[in-house]
DNA sequence: CAGCATTGTACAACTCGCGGT
DNA sequence: CACCGCGAGTTGTACAATGCT
C-alpha cells in the first residue's frame, strides 16, 4: 500500500493511486506519449490537478533529459551579459527547455567552478560565457553535455561558438578614432589571463587589433595598454593614471562599455571634456544611448547573441554533430563622446 | 559485471570497480561519511581522480538534498536584483550550496512559471524577488520548500522576509521634495498588479507613502500617479507626458533608479534641466552615482538583502520553523538631481 | 490472431540503515 | 569495535509482456 507524502508533493504513485491506473499509464499521460485511452486520459488528468502533480525533473533526468539549459556566466552586473542571456531565454520559450543562470562569485574569476555545478545537475545544454576556461577542459566537458561557447573564437569541432567579429568591430574603433586625427590612443583591456591568445577571448582580439592598428598606422611608440586588476573601481583607477601621466593619451579606446561608465566618470571626476578626451566603449549596452552618457560604441545584438546560442544548443541536443560557429557583425555608433583632439 | 559508460561520464559504481571496493564505501568517501580506512579512503580517492568521477545532484537528490537554491527573478535587466544576487551568492560562498538564477522570460511578467520550474527541479531554497505572485500560492509551495521572498512586506509565518523599510524610504524622499518647496509632486510606478495591496509590495508601500504625504502636506490636489504598461521605453513616454502636460509637476518620485534614469533622459530631450524638474529614484544602483547622472535616491543595500535572505533559507533548511523577518533601514542620497522649485 | 490499451518491471545514480566479518 | 557491503528506497521512463475484445 502506497502511503501520501507529509510534505504534500505528489509523486506518480500517489496520482496512479488516485485515478486507480498504473503509473505506467499517468507517465504516458503526462508525456503525451502513444497507447492511452482517452478515458485514461481524463481520469489520470483529473487526479493529477486535484493533487497538484508535478514531475520531477531531477528523476526524470536519471533516465533521460532535464531539459534545462545551464548558463555560465563570470557576473550578472554587466548588462551586455544580461542581454545575451535574455535573448537566450526568449529563444527557449516556447520549448520545454527552461534556462538556468549560475554566477560566478563576486570576486571569483575562473568559471570552471560553475560549468561542474551545471554539468552535476545534468544539464541538457551548456552555454558559457567565460574568457578564462581553457579550450582544452571545455572540449573535455563537450564530450558529454553540448556546449556553446559565448564570445570567444575557439577554433574547435568539439563545441559550437557565437561570436562578434571583434577585429572588425575593434578596425571600426580605431579607424574613426584615426580618422579623427588621433596618435596617442591608449586601450583599457582586462588582466592578463582573459586576454592570451590561447584562449582566443573578444578582448584578446580587440587588443591584438588596437597593437596592429597602432603599427599599421605607424604609432607603435604610442602604444599603451592598461590592464584592470579584480578591484571594483579598478577602471576609474586606470583612467585617472592615464589622463595623470606625463604625456596623456588623447584617446581612450576602452574593451567593454561597463568599463567606458567609469573612465568617464574618472575624466569628469578629473575635469576633462570629452573634446579633451575622446572615449570609445564596446557592446552597446543601452545606457550608452543615454544623453547624459552618450558614449561612442561598438554595437553588438546581444539578444541575438543569446538567441543564437539558444538555438544551436537545441540543435546539438536534436542530434547535430557538425560544429557550427557563428559570427555577427558589429557596427559602431559614434556619439558625443569621441572628437577631433584639440592638439596632437 | 559492471560496463563503463561511452560518454566517458564515471559513475559511484565505476568508480567502486576501479577501486575493487562498493558503491556505498565510494559514498561515504566523497560525503566524508563515519567509517572508512585509511586504506579505503586512499584507493577510492585514487579511482575518483583517475575516472574524473563527480556525483550528480539530480540523484543525489532522489534521496536528499539537491544542494541548490533556486533564485526566481523577474528580469535580469535591473542591477539592483543583479546586487541582491551577488550578495546571496556571496554568502553562499564556502558553503555546498550552489545559487542558480531563472529568470523570467523577456515580457513575460508572472513568476509563477519560474518558480514552478525551480521546485521541479528540486531546490532546497528557493528566493523569491517577484512582486506579483500571490501570498495563498507561495503559502502553498512554502510546505514543501523553505522560501524566502525579497522585498514584499508579506505577514505570513509560511515563509520569511527580507525588505527594505519602504515606508521609510518614501517618507525621506517626500519630506526631502516638500522641504525643498516642491507642492507638484508626481509619483511613476509599476502597473496596478504590481502595488496591489493584496501583494505586500515594495513599490505598492512607496506608493502609498506617497499619497499618503501628499495628503497629509494638504496636497490632495495635486496627487498624480503615473504608471507603468509592459512596453520598454515607457518611462521615457510617461515622463514626457507628465511635464508636457498643462500644469507639469515640479518633482517626480519614480519607483526605482532603473526607470528614473528613463525619466532624466526624457527630461534631457524635453531641454528641462534639474532646477526645473527635480527627480528622486529608489534603490541606489551604482550608476547613480556617476558624475553624468547624480541621481538623488533612497540606497539600500542590495547585497546585504540578498546575504540576509540566503542565510534564512540556510537557516530555514537546517531546520528552523518560526519565521523570520527580517527589515533593513534604506538611507536617502541627495544629489544634484533635486533642488528647490523655480515656481510653485 | 490482429490490434489495441494497460500493467509489470528493469533500470538510472546515489544514500543510508543494518547486519556481517 | 572498527570497518565494510548488502539491499532497499528514491521518482520517473520505457520497453516487454499481458490482457481484452
Amino acid at each position: 500500500m502506497h502511503r501520501s507524502r507529509a510534505d504534500g508533493l505528489a509523486t506518480i504513485q500517489d496520482v496512479a493511486d488516485r485515478a486507480g491506473v498504473s503509473r505506467a499509464a499517468v507517465s504516458k499521460v503526462i508525456r503525451n506519449a502513444y497507447g492511452v485511452s482517452p478515458g485514461m486520459r481524463e481520469r489520470a488528468s483529473a487526479a493529477i490537478d486535484e493533487l497538484g502533480y508535478r514531475p520531477r525533473t531531477y528523476a526524470r533526468a536519471l533516465r533521460g533529459s532535464s531539459f534545462t539549459i545551464g548558463v555560465e556566466m563570470p557576473t550578472l552586473s554587466n548588462p551586455f551579459l544580461s542581454m545575451i542571456v535574455e535573448g537566450a531565454t526568449s529563444e527557449l520559450e516556447g520549448t520545454r527547455y527552461r534556462l538556468i543562470a549560475a554566477p560566478a562569485a563576486p570576486g571569483g574569476v575562473e568559471g570552471e567552478r560553475e560549468i561542474e555545478a551545471l554539468v552535476d545537475r545534468q544539464v541538457d545544454g551548456l552555454m558559457a560565457i567565460s574568457p578564462v576556461v581553457s579550450k582544452s577542459w571545455l572540449e573535455g566537458q563537450a564530450r558529454h553535455t553540448p556546449i556553446v561557447m559565448v564570445g570567444r573564437h575557439d577554433q574547435t569541432s568539439a563545441y559550437d561558438t557565437v561570436t562578434g567579429d571583434d577585429i572588425v568591430g575593434a578596425t571600426l574603433v580605431m579607424d574613426h578614432l584615426l580618422t579623427l586625427g588621433h596618435r596617442r590612443i591608449a586601450h583599457l583591456t582586462l588582466r592578463e589571463e582573459a586576454t592570451a591568445p590561447s584562449v582566443a577571448s573578444p578582448h584578446g582580439k580587440r587588443l591584438l587589433t588596437y597593437v596592429r592598428s597602432m603599427a599599421d598606422a605607424g604609432l607603435e611608440e604610442h602604444i599603451r595598454v592598461s590592464r584592470l586588476g579584480p578591484g571594483d573601481d579598478d577602471a576609474y583607477e586606470h583612467a585617472m593614471e592615464l589622463v595623470r601621466s606625463e604625456h596623456p593619451p588623447t584617446a581612450i579606446f576602452v574593451g567593454s562599455d561597463v568599463f567606458a561608465l567609469d573612465v568617464l566618470r574618472a575624466l569628469d571626476d578629473a575635469g576633462l571634456s570629452s573634446t579633451e578626451v575622446s572615449v570609445v566603449g564596446y557592446d552597446g549596452i543601452s545606457l550608452t544611448a543615454h544623453p547624459r552618457i552618450s558614449l561612442t560604441t561598438v554595437e553588438q545584438d546581444g539578444r541575438m547573441l543569446g538567441a543564437h546560442a539558444a538555438r544551436l544548443l537545441l540543435e546539438r541536443i536534436g542530434g547535430r554533430t557538425e560544429p557550427a560557429h557563428v559570427k555577427l557583425e558589429p557596427r559602431l555608433v559614434i556619439r558625443g563622446s569621441t572628437s577631433k583632439p584639440l592638439r596632437t
